[in-house]
DNA sequence: ATGTCTTTGTGAACGCGTGCACAAAGATGG
DNA sequence: CCATCTTTGTGCACGCGTTCACAAAGACAT
């Protein structure tokens, strides 16, 4: 998963818990497959299979739904699809719109994924002068000055932030502003929006960074004693590079760092 | 956070909680950007605001490394983010190939948010001969015949596959043979691997059926009664579109679906 | 040195999520 | 109509993660 989780206290939901929503584009994309080969009916087992999960934890998310099997035989697959898609409310038409059209914006743009789950990208928005009117992925690129006017007049409620961290918080407040209560920010920044309004982060660096974790894991097994033991007493002090205290100047080469020079938008 | 978690039974790294190493990066983001304005030390609750969690669980959290803090007084910055660091891996350089160089692979090669946290992009690998050659973000496409020459001669651990989901599968399996142990997915699929494996995956279109679950709840807050009516006895049989029992041909019209047509990679 | 004040580090309680294991429900065959 | 077999739906227990709340630790002033 990508790591986003910026929720309000979680909770109700009327009854479905987090975890099971978060879990029911999978189901739903393993029975769409299922549908297009024209299977009438799964079993627990084997669409747990299919989505990759316990089939305990797939009957027990489905019982949160309601009684959709039947007892011997399993899950009618064009039924479960329907009453998925509904409870995620891809019944529904939904406007998006995208804000930030570099390598990224662009990317998702042209992202086949969307318009299949009733995802529409209602516009593109870009505050680079040069890029508007510009077509992207078939659809003209309009400049950030119309954005209130935009989400406005689409009724658009779902937006997309995938410009550089420095502004993503301005375009934050002028979406939520203008009427925009689901965000999918990908810019690597903490969002801070009002209260009902849902944030979710999708930040790749970091996805990197937990399997390099891992991957340091798996990798020195037995060098860890060696970095354990440095740890352990306050030798740490007299091994680690930066000292732990003092050495106030910003001695560290100013790296890249992440807030600014992200995702050229 | 995007999605991802096709974990193994999670649990011990050395005591290091699963949730606990993936907000690391988001302290060692809030501890760079601090350390950039030369700031020498923070308190548990400037930086947990900073990274938009809780001082409790921050403290905790670094309780798990350590007694890296003074009372009274808080955090060293420059300390704490090289513990981080350490702990992460990042102190080490990570190579890292990224296979299928579509919109979305080509703005992966272009990301910022790599580099300066010790991912090097070793290679772009794509299927498509017209590509092989042609630089994309500096680095010349090399063609997937080579996969396995590539990871091996570059000591590469981590792979991301930015490929259509059709094959996503047997790219990972090549990876996987080739010595890539740690794989970031962007193909909707769900991809198996050996034990041993580790697999984070990124889903788009997830991301937003979630945000639309929430959206639905926002904005139906009294025409749910009327849905639900319909859900609790057996009338949904007689309301809802598509029968739940009989009607098994391919009645629905085959959408675009998810398992091709997605990232033209 | 001693007292006060700030902030960490953590014990303990709580709640959510997961997985086991089984009873209930229905299909199917005789 | 009854027996058997399959598969769902769920009660229950367990473990992880979160949060509270406070004692211990150190800084700082007097």
């Amino acid at each position: 998963m990508a790591t986003g989780r910026t929720h309000r206290p979680a909770t109700r939901s009327r009854g479905i818990p987090e975890a099971t929503v978060a879990r029911l584009p999978l189901y739903l994309r393993a029975l769409t497959a299922l549908s297009e080969r024209s299977v009438p009916t799964v079993s627990s087992e084997e669409l747990a299979a299919a989505a990759g999960v316990n089939s305990a934890k797939l009957r027990k998310d489905f019982s949160y739904l309601g009684s959709y099997g039947t007892r011997g035989v399993g899950y009618d697959v064009e039924y479960l699809v329907y009453q998925i898609s509904r409870e995620l409310g891809l019944t529904q038409d939904w406007p998006v719109v995208i804000v930030g059209i570099g390598n990224l914006g662009a990317a998702l743009a042209g992202y086949g994924g969307f318009a299949s789950r009733g995802f529409r990208v209602a516009a593109l928005i870009d505050a680079d002068p040069a890029m508007t009117g510009k077509p992207v992925a078939g659809i003209p690129v309009q400049h950030s000055d119309d954005l209130e006017k935009i989400i406005e007049e689409d009724g658009v409620s779902i937006g997309v932030i995938a410009t550089p961290a420095g502004v993503a918080q301005q375009v934050c407040d002028r979406l939520v502003a203008a009427g925009v209560t689901s965000i999918l920010n990908f810019a690597p920044t903490v969002l801070s929006v009002p209260d009902g309004v849902d944030v979710r982060k999708v930040d790749l660096s970091i996805e990197l960074q937990i399997l390099a974790f891992h991957e340091q894991r798996k990798a020195g097994e037995e060098s860890n004693a060696e970095a354990d033991a440095a740890v352990d007493a306050e030798t740490a002090t007299a091994v680690a590079p930066p000292a732990p205290r003092g050495a106030t100047g910003g001695s560290r080469k100013g790296p890249d760092g992440d807030v600014p020079a992200v995702m050229p938008a």
